[in-house]
DNA sequence: GACTGGCACTCCCGGACCGGGAGTGCCAGA
DNA sequence: TCTGGCACTCCCGGTCCGGGAGTGCCAGTC
């Protein structure tokens, strides 16, 4: 394919992006500095219309491009538009403001939908590439317990436990003392295989219990593979042009479904450092319309995904800039929070 | 105020309801069985017009009941219509397999939005309204800890904490005490005084450090003053005739407004057992055409607030019957878990 | 062979127009 | 006090139509 027909398509998508309107033959040999005419920019967009990067609503309108188009746009043309100073110095400050975790993760989502114009979605570091810090049981009735779970990316769980008998403070004690000798310190990735010995380590009086105590936290870390997420920014959905009416409610339902939002941002196995994700390529027919960016972030290693979804139409090279540089100031608060 | 005008204003808000259409003369004296012709209708809708209970939305159309007549219609012509049983077995099931706050919160909040099919919003327990049952030390370097404080209500918040001086553990397990012991079974609106003198009660060394954790401590109670609110539903807000497309982006902005979100639950210190607050009501513009359906929950005394939030022609028997059924299975739990 | 200007053609879009229908207000009579 | 009748108003959906934007193709030029 021709430089110059490239170069047309990139003259749609950035057209099409800024004012949300098929573009016509003339718009691009007027607009942008190709040196041709507008007959001959017909002729190139008759071939990318053949190639599948563009299509026309209906005859004798403008074309706008696939997801194809888009595709190629991003892959070869999207000449990524770094962050301002200014912004750059905003987004520092505000997130080393945040006084835990719930709080990073509540001020990224916030940032990303403001700085993107888009939904933002953030998912909280995995469970499952964290280590236990610590293990904290506190005795809410005789027979009750509350078990806290810090991880080492300062992810608190809790849940509650029924205990089969009357357990003693100093019970309660020892119990701490055997979770955390056994669980601090190693990846929770590793617990299953600790945690199903516990009990045999406990003083025999204590068996029973602390059987009940390893089932929960079996449950805790295993069963929970739920992962939480935040999202922010929906109003954004409502932005003139971003979805059509009609398609708005299932991306709304989607939005409360974690599952849905997991499958977005990526299997939690992927390390590549940014992902873009257009239409199809989701895999979902909600968002045959929708594109989602994602990083992963994390201290060192990759432990949990963020990204922002908005229409195929969307900004990519800013928004492609937006999401890298957030997710890359979270993963240095991480790194500060070790 | 003659009966009939009432059972006239009753058809009007249930057909309304029902059809989402402005109700004429002719199908309220045909589908409620009043025993007078169209015309004598004609005259009470006239009279109910002068009152400001109804309104045309133009000349030669039927009527749509006005805020005022909704608001007559909760107070007087509305018969609350209980759950069915099968409804309340499966909201007290679903209830009752929450594992710790969050979950219940979370449950509750879905709950809430599918049987009312309408946006639902749950507040946490709110802090000054519960106890510290148990507060948690964690040391993630030597000058920084994390506190984890739980309290009667189940809640637990976090927070790090950057000490001004190296602490070893025996320091840590110093000032655990210590704190636990001060403030252990204490309501968190005391708190503020007992940990002004926190420090003072420390060994000499730890001084510093403990009016450090002091003053962490106090940012926690007081001036996390923001209250935590969880969200669902917010699809039901696209379900046809619910917002019309011009008014949905300020609603969707609000449910990611915490203030506005609790100003809608009212002002904490209502004690009432159920609120409807009915358009201009809100005392917000982007809720014009908004109710707001609250309850107060929580065991024994009320220590924070949940509802639904619709357009102003809900179901209100339905809606109201839900809220109240639902805050009370809550209130149940929570006592549960005292 | 690549590019260009011209031209006929297609199709969308917004406005104007119009008739049917639903609903009203009023009035005279029971 | 209620009712049937009647003239009137206004919305709504459908149709029609002209302008405009854009296209595809073709013949001509460099």
């Amino acid at each position: 394919m021709d430089d110059r027909k490239l170069e047309v398509l990139r003259a749609i998508v950035e057209d099409y992006v800024a004012t949300q309107e098929p573009v016509g033959s003339k718009a691009v040999s007027q607009r942008h500095a190709l040196g041709v005419s507008a007959a001959t920019v017909r002729n190139d967009m008759a071939y990318l219309e053949e190639a599948g990067y563009i299509q026309q609503p209906h005859t004798s309108a403008g074309r706008i491009p696939t997801a194809k188009g888009y595709r190629l746009f991003v892959d070869r043309l999207g000449k990524i538009k770094p962050l301002s100073a200014a912004e750059r110095r905003a987004v520092h400050r505000f997130l080393s403001e945040a006084i835990d975790l719930d709080d990073v993760v509540t001020r990224t989502v916030r940032l990303l939908a403001q700085l993107t114009h888009q939904v933002a979605v953030v998912q909280y570091p995995s469970l499952n590439r964290s280590s236990v810090r610590h293990l904290e049981l506190v005795s809410l009735t005789p027979t009750r317990l509350m078990v806290v779970m810090i991880t080492d990316t300062g992810r608190v769980e809790q849940r509650y436990v029924e205990m089969p008998a009357e357990l003693s403070e100093d019970d309660v004690l020892e119990l701490r003392r055997l979770v955390n000798e056994q669980l601090q310190g190693k990846p929770l990735a590793d617990a299953p295989r600790i945690i199903a010995d516990l009990a045999g380590l406990a003083r025999p009086e204590l068996h029973a219990t602390a059987s009940a105590l390893a089932r929960v936290l079996l449950e805790t870390v295993v069963a929970r593979t739920e992962e939480r997420v935040a999202v922010a920014g929906a109003a954004n959905l409502t932005r003139p042009g971003n979805f059509f009416a009609g398609s708005l409610r299932p991306i709304l339902e989607a939005l409360e479904e974690e599952v849905v939002l997991m499958q977005l941002l990526g299997r939690a196995d992927s390390n590549a450092l940014l992902t873009v994700r257009i239409g199809d390529e989701n895999n979902l027919d909600d968002f045959r319309e929708t594109t989602v960016v994602t990083a992963g972030y994390g201290p060192g290693s990759v432990v949990g995904h963020m990204g922002v979804l908005g229409p195929t139409r969307m900004d990519y090279p800013g928004t492609i800039a937006a999401v890298r540089a957030v997710a890359r100031y979270v993963s240095e608060i991480l790194e500060q929070n070790r």
